[in-house]
RNA sequence: GCGCCGUUGGUCCAGUGGUAGGACAGUGGCUUCCCAAGCCACUAGCCCGGGUUCAAUUCCCGGACGGCGCACCA
């Protein structure tokens, strides 16, 4: 069985992910996380969580997931995300009606053209279907906006849209952000949260879904003097997998550390190599086989137009682990981007308020600046209704050319029409002002992880097989801190002492925080085998000499390779604590304690 | 959206124009056993709609869902 098929049949069995509604037929592109599922998911996000936004001193925040259509507008999802697509009547596939126009024709940004026009022009210009030439004139185009469309309040209502990514919620609210924030740049925001894209066609299961779970990370950057505490991750190395050896057949991946990546400028930006190293530390934490994990650069075609650099973590999820690029199959994780401006000035040029961080200079600065103040005593009389725009035309001019207003009269352009006025009227100087500090518009690092893809990740990673006994056991190697489950506590026969002594431990286990599984149905090698299947770190077990023998002792067994220990009961709970704990280690348990001499193999 | 293939207990499969069988899993019991053991019993299924037929899980058409390829993935 391959992997991808083993993965969807243990996880519906288990009870980690399955398609939603299936009583009634199910709906494609959307899951549903089981019990195990959703513990998993809910422990990569409280990793991630703490690592990006507690360990960076960020500030989380949580935006509704309708948003009205301007925030659309603004930052360009309404256009962006709209396809118009045109299927040939011969061989059925699907093009870009937009992009056949501008390909064939000098029109230009044919997207923004009512679809009727679209059609016209496909039938003006003669277009082809590229895949096998017929004729596509008459064919009716398609309009696709990957976004769900819903409307707020009663009646024909606002517009209305579920968000496409988590993003837009932190761009959107930057004015207060910035005000909490004091006003002083970096600060970081992060929010998890679900994100919804009406794909045409939902693939690979939990892989590419309707609806998802996003935990970004917006860090808002001045531009010219914030610098990453790029130190901190120095000597991380990274597999990078740049466009170049990308557009090379021959290519190969470049190992480096941060700081080899960023001398070399193998990675252009300081803040997203931080990140980089940042996240390839954090999913070493969770679990991510480094083995079967890139960065990979976006060839320059894919990269949107106002990214400067960006570069997608991706996973290997078939089981090839390969210094050939080109073999596997990768799944894009992340993505780490450096957006510039564009997405506060978008907001900044749609939206209402101020979108720009107010920097104080070390020392005030005195400017001398060319400045316009009309007399609008005589402007009003002469122009009436359009003294205004006259006005702003004029203190525009000053700023762009002062040289303008050197003769008698100086002339601007208001409406496509020239006007002339007096330079007296205009009332031009230059001016010495005192400057506290300028207007910064922040620019935005943005590392953006898919929640569930994560989650898919771990458990591809953590999906093996190895024989006990001759018996073959598959078992999910998940690591402590994101593990469903923490600890399953099961007494070895259905005995009463016995059963006594493990609800007990559940009890105090529970209460100590821990995550428990207790199962006392069948014997005690299902058992086991249970909770490997799901990936429990450790299983717990009470038998005849934890009741008979004082002080009572269970045995400890460690997941990966069935090794146990016994732990006297009043010392197990802050043992296990130990063992689960970030960086903790079934090795400081078998260090600690006498290992149990069992004949259980292991191959 | 298009093309090809598929859909049978929880899971994975077999099979049939007269409504089904296995394996594993699950539940109860015996066994009291530290790695899916054994024995007994039990639970549980033909994706949906239409058509053909005396009769459809089976054949035909459509749909939904899934896999793969194409397109799409801002």
């Amino acid at each position: 069985m391959s992997d991808a098929r083993a993965i969807t049949e243990l996880a519906k069995r288990r009870g980690f992910f399955f398609g939603s509604n299936e009583a009634y037929g199910g709906v494609a592109g959307f899951y549903t996380f089981g019990p195990e599922g959703a513990a998993l998911k809910r422990n990569v996000e409280a990793a991630w969580r703490d690592r990006f936004t507690v360990r960076e001193g960020n500030d989380e925040i949580e935006a509704p997931t309708i948003m009205p259509e301007p925030v659309f507008e603004a930052s360009g999802h309404l256009d962006g995300f709209d396809d118009m697509l045109v299927e040939c009547g011969e061989c059925g596939e699907s093009h870009r009606a937009d992009h056949l126009v501008e390909d064939a024709s000098d029109v230009e940004e044919a997207e923004s053209l009512p679809i009727p026009e679209v059609e016209e022009l496909v039938a003006e210009y003669e277009i082809a279907c590229p895949s096998c030439g017929a004729a596509l004139a008459g064919r009716s185009i398609e309009e696709f906006n990957l976004m769900f469309a819903t409307t707020i309040g009663p009646g024909s209502g606002q517009q209305g849209y579920l968000r496409p990514e988590t993003a837009q919620g932190i761009f959107v609210e930057f004015p207060r952000l910035k005000e909490y924030a004091r006003n002083k740049l970096p600060f970081g925001v992060t929010q998890i949260g679900r994100a919804y894209r009406n794909e045409i066609s939902p693939r690979k299961g939990i892989v590419r879904t309707r609806e998802f779970t996003q935990a970004e990370l917006e860090q808002f950057v001045d531009p010219d003097d914030d610098d990453p505490p790029l130190d901190r991750v120095a000597d991380v190395s990274l597999r990078l997998y740049p466009a170049d050896q990308q557009e090379d057949p021959d290519g190969e991946y470049v190992e480096a550390t941060v700081a080899e990546a960023v001398e070399e400028g193998i990675v252009a930006s300081e803040w997203v190599a931080y990140y980089l190293g940042v996240a390839r530390e954090w999913y070493d934490r969770i679990g991510v086989d480094g083995d079967r994990f890139r960065f990979r650069q976006h060839l320059p075609g894919e990269r949107a137009h106002y990214a400067a650099d960006c570069w997608d973590a991706e996973s290997e999820v078939s089981g090839v682990a390969s210094a050939d690029p080109t073999a596997g199959d990768w799944i894009e994780i992340a993505g780490f981007a450096y957006r510039g401006d564009y997405d506060l000035s978008k907001h900044a040029a749609h939206g209402d308020d101020d979108f720009t961080v107010f920097e104080q200079y070390d020392e005030p600065r005195t400017v001398e600046r060319a400045v316009a103040d009309p007399d609008m005593s005589v402007l009003g009389p002469e122009f009436g209704g359009r003294a205004g725009d006259v006005a702003d035309a004029l203190r525009a001019l000053a700023e762009r050319d002062p040289s303008a207003f050197e003769g008698e009269t100086v002339t601007v352009e208001v409406d496509g029409e020239a006007v002339t006025v007096d330079t007296d009227v205009a009332n031009f100087r230059i001016e010495e002002r005192t400057e506290a500090g300028e207007h910064v518009t922040p620019h935005v690092v943005e590392p953006s992880f898919g929640v569930d893809r994560t989650v898919y990740t771990l458990i591809a990673h953590g999906y093996g097989h190895d024989l006990i006994d001759g018996e073959e056991r598959t078992y999910l190697s998940l690591s402590p801190e994101v593990a469903p489950t923490d600890v399953a506590v099961f007494p070895l026969v259905s005995d009463a002492a016995l059963e006594e002594v493990a609800d007990d431990i559940v009890a105090d286990l529970r209460a100590a925080g821990l995550s428990v599984a207790h199962d006392d149905s069948g014997n005690i090698g299902r058992r086991y085998r249970r909770q490997d299947e799901v990936g429990t770190p450790l299983s717990v077990t009470v038998d005849h000499e934890s009741v008979e023998e004082t002080p009572t002792t269970v045995t400890v067994r460690d997941r990966d390779t069935t090794a146990q220990v016994r732990v006297p009961v009043d010392e197990l709970a802050a043992e296990l604590e130990g063992v689960l704990e970030s960086g903790g280690s079934f090795e400081t348990l078998l260090a600690g304690y006498d290992r149990v001499e069992t004949d259980v193999t292991r191959s």
